[in-house]
DNA sequence: AATTAAAACAATAATGATTACTGTTATTAT
DNA sequence: ATAATAACAGTAATCATTATTGTTTTAATT
């Protein structure tokens, strides 16, 4: 297996994530640090987001939006899709740990996981609404 | 607002997702309905998969694999996919009837849904293994 | 039954996200 | 320092899906 070499790139890459909570896409990660490297590639990008998932230093989120988000955040945690403006936020709930296992013991199979998002109206989405 | 037409391709296309419980992909289902309609184009598929599920008629289902899946069972039920094989089953278990409101209670925005599936190995695929 | 307007079709082009390829540069081991 | 190779930038290719164009069905009206 191949060494894993030293980059910048990959560094400022899970830096940027780590550094915000809005679960940016990988335009989005592209775009944010072009500034700083004025000759990033957009492939770069996406081998490295994907490489840092692999390894789990990032989560990779697939909200059925069509497009991949990225989340610095690697401890288990909710979230939320906003219909309204598409923007993605942390949810600080608990009463899912055992649902793995409850749904495990009413299968045939194995069930090691499950994948769970909540989708509504942001704060800032009903403010505006009268409905 | 149009008047929706009468077609047979429609109404094969909803058949074949209610005559199974595989949860096919739009190319499964146009590869399905070749021989019934030999000159299909995978575009009148893709349209009307997308017309159904505006309607209610059936569900579009987004696992996180890149592909979308549709399912002709619209009562509310849970999936699981095989990590093995790729399957996507249903799963018969309750106790998520509440999450919604739970998770809407700890939120100042407003949640109206949430989407869940669970991952793991099926039944066959756990046959084969030692581990 | 013929006419007609619009929906649905087939075929295919276009799009957008992601992945793969090619030649160059940077990192690390010798 | 030199050499080996991972990572890079740039770009081409892929894949699922959506949009477009011209033709055919459907269904309402004469």
């Amino acid at each position: 297996m191949a060494v894993q070499k030293y980059s910048r790139q990959r560094e400022a890459i899970k830096e940027f994530l780590i550094g915000r909570t809005d679960h940016p896409t990988a335009d989005m990660v592209y775009l944010g640090l072009l500034s700083k490297f004025p000759n990033l590639s957009l492939g770069t990008v996406y081998r490295n987001l994907t490489l840092l998932s692999d390894k789990g230093e990032i989560l990779r989120l697939r909200l059925g939006d069509g497009v991949d988000h990225f989340d610095g955040n690697v401890m288990p945690h909710l979230h939320f899709i906003c219909q309204g403006c598409g923007r993605v936020m942390d949810l600080e709930i608990d009463g899912l740990e055992g649902l793995t296992s409850l749904a495990d013991s009413h299968f045939s199979g194995k069930i090691t996981g499950h994948v769970t998002y909540f989708y509504g109206k942001c704060p800032d989405c009903t403010k505006g609404e009268m409905s």
